[in-house]
RNA sequence: GCCGGAGUAGCUCAGUUGGUCAGAGCAGCGGAAUCAUAAUCCGCGUGUCGGGGGUUCAAGUCCCUCCUCCGGCACCA
């Protein structure tokens, strides 16, 4: 049987600073739909990483006095820790100062002045002497002022490589529009094309090492290093083994010397910010070296406190590890995939996040619980042997409302058909009334099967409930007897009766606030 | 300014191509039950579907207009 294969990415972080609550979101949604995949039987692979090059991270190291690449080891470890504590299950944590990237970064760059979409020119700004750095006209405002100290900024040019972008307007504009699902959502899908009814400039590609000296140098300039986003995006192709920068020039894996690999991505997800460079510059510079477009594009919304925008002078800043600490990952995942619609803005709120976590413990943890206790009161523990398809028709109806959801990229919709399959089993023991079966001469069999309907219903929870909540389904698929959480393709297979089952503890314990 | 989106029950929101579309969850009120984490289940909503006008046999659902809110408008990672 043929395996299809899905890699997706979530942005690279920009290692200059702490992980916070933005990172989190996207990485875990990125988790959830990878999870998702190989729970759909999928082969998977999920990228993520740290972006260390250009002149902040230069800036922020020197203020603490490191070196940048100290700095980077530090902060990448600070990733990687942070993505341990929530759970991610990524298959490979890249880093933009791997010489396996570099390498590839050179030879893409080479790729495209082979191709003839280099040109040396010079970039005209708006520099800050006091700041050493260039601010963009939109930074600078009215007043034309550097936005960090107020100092004066100047117009100053210098030599730049640039990418000849421009050329690939026409194609990219007719690419968007033959493929309506390519930008998810429809919002950003009008925003970039809005951004793409004015002509297209020419991409600047280099900055001058004289000015910064943390970065990628190109292969034919060592005078010039890679402009950070170039050298950012291409990741994606690096970790999919896509190009290889030790074969003789014509044999690198660009487009007529394709190489096996997991280009092209089949989903790139990043946060509503970085739509332009993901959906621009990106396919445009694939255009140029000869590579497909990757399949999907994926931008998600931004958290809000109350009304006011999640900003750390304002200090409302939410702390995932303080939610973490009291109510566990699995529910701070459950709250962020389920509360927020997919792509939209959410608002954070304790009451909201209380619901949130009610809902999972109240509907879904009790059901576990009580469903657990009734299999051990009745039955000493082990599911008997009866019927299992007493909700068949609900579990169908729910099992392909969860899927249309997550593949739909609509996350909210589908978690909530699985919390609704809960909710549904919950009406399902009240018209039952196990309880009454048992103390029932004639009821025997009848609660067998509720119980067994029960038991394999709970399976099925497990394996819906994996993607955003692992750990507790894990720990659920054990209560059962099973080794493992099933695969939604084995829960037709999946047989719990005769299992011994294990009561333990509430999945989700009531949390006194 | 230009472009785009949104305004549906107290709150968060669903509502395909116009005809059971006036809904769900939460909150509130009432009730049932006792297997369970005082958890669960059932019942209860006359809401000008932002205002106004129009098309149509029929409009949250199409058109025009006004009001309010939000997003985007490139090298900032």
């Amino acid at each position: 049987m043929r395996v299809s294969s899905f890699y997706l990415t979530t942005p690279i972080y920009y290692a200059s600073g702490e992980p916070h609550i933005g990172h989190a979101y996207s990485t875990i949604l990125a988790d959830v739909l990878a999870r998702y995949r190989r729970r759909a039987g999928e082969d998977v692979l999920f990228l993520t990483g740290t972006d260390e090059h250009g002149q902040k991270i230069q800036e922020a190291a020197a203020a603490q006095g490191l070196g940048p690449l100290e700095l980077c080891d530090l902060m990448a470890g600070r990733f990687e820790e942070a993505w341990r504590t929530l759970g991610i299950s990524h298959d490979r944590f890249i880093r933009t100062t791997e010489a396996e990237h570099i390498a590839v970064v050179r030879a893409f760059l080479e790729r495209l002045r082979e191709n003839g979409f280099i040109y040396a020119s010079e970039y005209t700004g708006w520099y800050s002497v006091g700041q050493e750095r260039y601010f963009t006209e939109k930074e600078i405002g009215p007043d034309r002022v550097d936005p960090i100290a107020g100092g004066p900024v100047e117009r100053i040019r210098e030599k730049n490589w640039f990418f000849r972008m421009s050329l690939f307007q026409d194609r990219l504009i007719r690419h968007i529009e033959e493929n309506p699902e390519w930008i998810v959502p429809r919002t950003r899908r009008n925003e970039v094309l809005g951004f793409l009814g004015q002509p297209l400039e020419d991409l600047s590609i280099s900055r001058p090492r004289s000015r910064i000296h943390w970065g990628i140098p190109l292969p034919w300039d060592s005078d010039q290093v890679t402009y950070v986003w170039v050298d950012a995006l291409i990741n994606y192709v690096t970790a999919s083994g896509a190009v290889d920068p030790a074969a003789s020039p014509g044999e690198r894996g660009f487009g007529d010397s394709p190489r096996p690999s997991r280009w092209p991505a089949d989903l790139h997800l990043m946060g509503k910010d970085i739509i332009t460079t993901h959906a621009v510059y990106w396919p445009t510079l694939l255009m140029g070296a000869g590579l497909p477009l990757p399949r999907k594009i994926l931008a998600h919304g931004w958290w809000i406190v109350g009304d006011t925008k999640m900003s750390k002078s304002i200090g409302n800043v939410v702390d995932p590890l303080d939610l973490i600490d009291r109510f566990g990952t699995d529910a701070v995942r459950w709250y962020l995939m389920r509360e927020m619609p997919t792509g939209q803005d959410a608002s954070y709120t304790p009451e909201r996040f209380l619901t949130r976590y009610d809902e999972l413990r109240n509907i879904f943890g009790n059901l576990v619980h009580r469903t657990l206790s009734m299999i051990r009161r009745y039955r000493d523990g082990v599911v008997p042997h009866g019927r299992t398809d007493g909700l068949a028709p609900e579990t169908s109806d729910a099992v392909a409302g969860y899927r249309r959801g997550l593949e739909g990229h609509r996350l909210h919709d589908g978690f909530a058909a699985a919390m609704d399959l809960a909710r549904t089993a919950n009406g399902y023991i009240e018209t039952r009334e196990p309880w009454t079966l048992a103390r029932r001469s004639d009821g025997a069999e009848e609660l067998d099967d509720t119980l067994a309907t029960l038991a394999h219903t709970l399976a099925t929870l497990a394996s819906l409930f994996e993607p955003v909540a692992p750990r507790k389904a894990r720990e659920l698929a054990h209560r059962l007897g099973l080794y493992d959480v099933p695969g939604f393709d084995e829960l037709a297979a999946t047989d719990v009766r005769g299992m011994p089952v294990t009561v333990g503890p509430p999945l989700f314990p009531r949390v006194e606030p």
